[in-house]
DNA sequence: CGATCAGTTGAGAATGGTCAAATTCGGTGG
DNA sequence: CCACCGAATTTGACCATTCTCAACTGATCG
């Protein structure tokens, strides 16, 4: 029906078939765009009544900062994600989430959610489902940084963005483009610059992948996978689960 | 109306105010009652067309595996938390689920999920919202393993614990009953268990906490809530968000 | 009364952090 | 086109947190 579905629509139809009633509900998702530069603090932790997002075009990343100033990211948003979600839910942010690059969004206002919950209950299933898949891929983050080296974290972080990429036509087994600094990678994989910059030097001398100049490489992604120990499960790409 | 509540009830209570309808859905989450053993694997990852939980009495553990036989513990579920909600969203389960203590829950099938969302909306956004707290939980556990050091960790986390079973009745600033051994705050805290027992030992000799014989006792709650920097903003305790 | 499991302690090794100083790179203004 | 600036990256030297291995204690249980 709709050739050109957006981003949000391919992601929640894949797991569960949305009648043309739910889809003119989630349309209602993509009437506010905004625009927003790089650097700029989209939510911010502690504030109150805060809309969430669907990103359309470029990348963002929602941390937490703590006392002492040191930052940990909690995930990187890219197309086709919904940022905030937590953010309406609760009362105020427990996080911040700022753009990475220059960033094409909808706004979403809590109101919206909770209109389309009673409308359209299935749609409700829906982005429960794209919640929980979000919170699985903070586990799978929590399972790198408590159990494994800083090597596997690496390995492993490069490889779940891949296929998180792949699935929105961002890139392939080859590689992908990454607008992410080394500082990005230190703060999302709890180390720091400075062992990222040793690490990505290993990784690369191994010809395993190559991360520079914006772009990754996959040189050798079987072994990669292998040093990672990489398995998409937690991703669960596969077809709609409710008929 | 009801003197008795069920702490799933109580629980979700406190974000959205439940129509007597919703509370008639609600009590049909709580027909199948289950007893397990320590060490039981309630839920197996990997595992198919699994149910969820609701525990009423006992500990439990979220966790996943790594390849090396390594364990990351995710999380721990007490009275009243609901426990393997992604497992029925998801055609496969991303972790397994493990009995602490002997355990009485309640079997929430899929279906019951489903239905729930279709006759009651609201309680679709309460459940929605449970998921997100749970899912801010998990978030800080990710601060604490990337950005904390093995004391601050570790005084975190007991604290954290502390909050929530007091919101259950089931501890105080005092200090609680807890049934983990140090091999579990190990497996939580991505520490190795010798590791544990010395940072254990430096807290008690500080005058800070002691971890003994299952019990926790707070020596000093002020100062260790700074060493933590705990702040209980991430699990959003206030009254009802919808009228 | 062994057996087993949780906890405890010490010694040495390793992973990753800190500090400090280059070097490269993509602009930007002259 | 070139000099220059700031940000990102790279490298070395040294340090500290945490791990591993190994041994030992103490409690509990059949």
């Amino acid at each position: 029906m709709l050739n050109e579905s957006s981003p949000l629509t391919r992601k929640l139809s894949t797991f569960v078939a949305l009648s043309d009633a739910d889809l003119g509900t989630l349309a209602r998702f993509d009437r506010r765009r905004r625009n927003f530069l790089p650097g700029h603090e989209m939510i911010h932790e502690g504030q109150t009544g805060s809309s969430a997002f669907v990103l359309s075009k470029g990348w963002a990343c929602s941390y937490k900062l703590l006392p002492d100033g040191e930052r940990q990211i909690v995930d990187f948003q890219i197309p086709g994600d919904f940022l905030g979600l937590r953010s309406i839910l609760f009362r105020t942010s427990d996080h911040s989430i700022e753009a990475v690059t220059r960033i094409e969004a909808s706004e979403v206002l809590p109101s919206d959610i909770l209109d389309a919950f009673t409308r359209a209950p299935r749609l409700a299933t829906a982005v429960l489902w794209a919640a929980s898949r979000d919170e699985a891929m903070v586990v799978e983050h929590l399972v790198n940084l408590g159990r494994r080296s800083a090597e596997e974290r690496m390995a492993h972080f490069l490889l779940e963005l891949g296929a998180r990429l792949t699935l929105v036509g961002l890139g392939d087994r080859k590689g992908y483009d990454c607008p992410l600094t080394q500082y990005h990678l230190a703060d999302v994989l709890g180390l720091s610059a400075v062992h990222v910059n040793r690490v990505l030097r290993h990784l690369r001398e191994e010809g395993l992948v190559t991360f520079r100049q914006g772009h990754v490489i996959f040189d050798d992604f079987a072994r990669l996978k292998t040093l990672a120990a990489f398995d998409t499960a937690y991703l669960d790409q596969e077809g709609p689960l409710l008929p």
